[in-house]
DNA sequence: AAAACAAATGTTAGCGCTAACATTCGATCC
DNA sequence: GGATCGAATGTTAGCGCTAACATTTGTTTT
């Protein structure tokens, strides 16, 4: 393979794979040109480029990312930081920004912070120590040092779902007012006695400006807004539980309003089997719309959010930069929809 | 910040930021030193030790991943490859990898196929230019110089979901013996005319030994086992879709056994907008075990495959062999079991 | 045909870190 | 008190690539 006199000092021990060096060797020209090939393929004339490709292909050469990331300064990888695996939204959003990023040959750093602010920061840290061409992170609220971190640093900072100023650039929605508009729907429909269930609301503080939004309208209405809040994460299981909680402890609630679909879906099922007429007996609403919402009997009445839309787009945005055009607004309102069923 | 005298030969971009020697000079020892601090904090003397923190604290020192991982030649990054990101199977296989590197400091690098073969042989090249530490792959079918690559790489590749004698490492099911349990459970409970029914089964495999188990066993019994095909990927619309197919087309179909939970949920739920009774009617099985079987109604007979064990257990074994402990068996056989509902 | 210029290719010096070997230091032994 | 040894720290030389500048080659202009 490789030539191997025993150098008169110590040897360093290296996979022993083929280098850009072996691919110059083998076609004759320099290094920086076979770089050129593999990075500004149109900068080397096609007799040259047709040579080098055809020594890697025949030498099995494969490219070491890090050391032309560490050269360059510029590693092509997107950190993405979300609070949750466990929740299709987040999954959804992935998608998104995968999809359109790996297009454009950036490979994604996924980090899951499970809700936890430390966890975030400490991502945070480790991915700016990859070198990160940008970075694409969940929500505006952040540790106060991560987020002065981020400032100080000189690459595109995505914030998305929610909406607002923030560090740099902005895709999201307005969660107070999806609270609201559904409160809204709920008032419209003629339900008074309306009860919201959440799941983590501590963490999850994106619900919880549901939940504001909603207590806000219908204490602008003179009534009032009992909250229901679960420890564990949002799962059909812990709708179920909670509607029966509901049902059981707050008898006269004629409507829940839960903070997402996954909640609402179980709570449908559960009233489904129990014998429990939905809306007739209590009325039920999610946020998100996800598919299966609209599978069920009776389908969920919920407010849309565009998840993949907003991965979609929010990748688009951070290319943009990445690519030096500009981004003309820096906050992008991507909105969401109320979607009746029969649940309401 | 840093001394800048204009050197009389050309200077390098350099983000400028805080590196090892600037560390190491702040606390008066060698980079060294302050390297073992980072990776190997035992080895250095309690005193010293703070003395580097208190520095690198006091200057904001984020270490740079891309250089130590080049010197290293061994980067951390765990390759996960899977077909799909649309399916949650492979979320929660990859919830459970997360979850386990993470906390052995790995971070994974993922990577999406959408069940094409040569992006797979993309991804693998790649991710080998990363110098990732290992790689975890779904399936044992590659493109043939993808497998003979991953063969003289040096480092553990794990094969997941399915099972059997691989590139090295294995951790799955059978899908055969599978599709071949649902198909004698249909036939214990009497059914005799079954329709297997898929989405994109010429990339999905596991789903087409699926099928062949559930094939042979019925041809066994001089049954025979039409397929119904679907080009779309799987989704509650695709199983009501392929749900109204076979009523129409094979009126007198007993049984219908889906290729995922998916499809037949949206096959059951369709059932219940259209009046139509399940299993009086027609039974419906599915495959995965998804907790929204069992919140429908009937509830979904299924087979339940241990989705996130296979991540957990997966990277268990890879971190064993990482950490030099030898893996006693190369073959893993997580198993299933079949969860019989009201649907058969 | 020389000058002028653009395109293609080459030379050199790092990017920021760690492996391998070298040295120093302090404690223990006889 | 010098030999012995392990623990702590230091010196040096890259890891494999690319930015910046330098040179060569080819093409046009006058």
């Amino acid at each position: 393979m490789s030539n191997s006199e025993p150098s008169e000092r110590r040897k360093r021990r290296g996979a022993d794979n083929p280098t850009l060096a072996d691919v110059a060797r083998e076609s004759g020209v320099s290094t920086i040109t076979v770089s050129r090939v593999l990075n500004s393929p149109d900068s080397v004339r096609q007799t040259t480029r047709e040579r080098v490709e055809a020594a890697i292909e025949r030498i099995g050469y494969v490219r070491n990312m890090l050391a032309g990331s560490l050269a360059s300064a510029n590693s092509r990888f997107i950190a993405v930081i979300v609070p949750s695996l466990s929740n299709v939204v987040f999954i959804e959003v992935i998608h998104g920004l995968q999809t359109t990023f790996e297009k454009h040959g950036y490979q994604i750093l996924l980090g899951n912070t499970e809700y936890d602010i430390r966890r975030e920061h400490e991502l945070v840290q480790t991915f700016l120590g990859w070198s990160s061409s940008a970075l694409v992170i969940t929500g505006l609220r952040h540790d106060a040092a991560c987020t002065a971190m981020l400032k100080r640093w000189q690459k595109p900072v995505m914030e998305i779902m929610e909406l607002g100023q923030g560090i740099d650039l902005n895709v999201g929605l307005s969660h107070y007012d999806a609270g609201r508009c559904m409160a809204q729907h709920l008032l419209d429909q003629g339900y008074r006695r309306i009860v919201y269930a959440g799941a983590q609301m501590d963490g999850n503080y994106r619900a919880r400006l549901r939940y504001e939004g909603h207590r806000d309208l219908l204490e602008a209405h003179g009534l009032e807004a009992p909250l229901a809040e679960w420890p564990d994460a949002s799962a059909l299981e812990i709708g179920a539980k909670a509607f029966r909680h509901v049902m059981v402890q707050r008898s006269g609630t004629d409507a829940i309003h839960f903070a997402d679909d996954t909640l609402a879906a179980g709570a449908i099922l559960h009233a489904n089997r129990a014998g429990i007429r939905v809306p007739d007996d209590v009325a039920i609403a999610g946020f998100t719309g996800l598919p299966f919402g609209q599978h069920i009997t009776p389908r969920l009445t919920t407010i849309v959010s565009p998840r993949e839309a907003i991965g979609r787009i929010a990748a688009q945005q951070v290319i943009a930069r990445l690519e030096g055009k500009a981004v003309d607004a820096s906050v992008c309102d991507v909105g969401f929809e109320l979607c009746v069923g029969e649940s309401t």
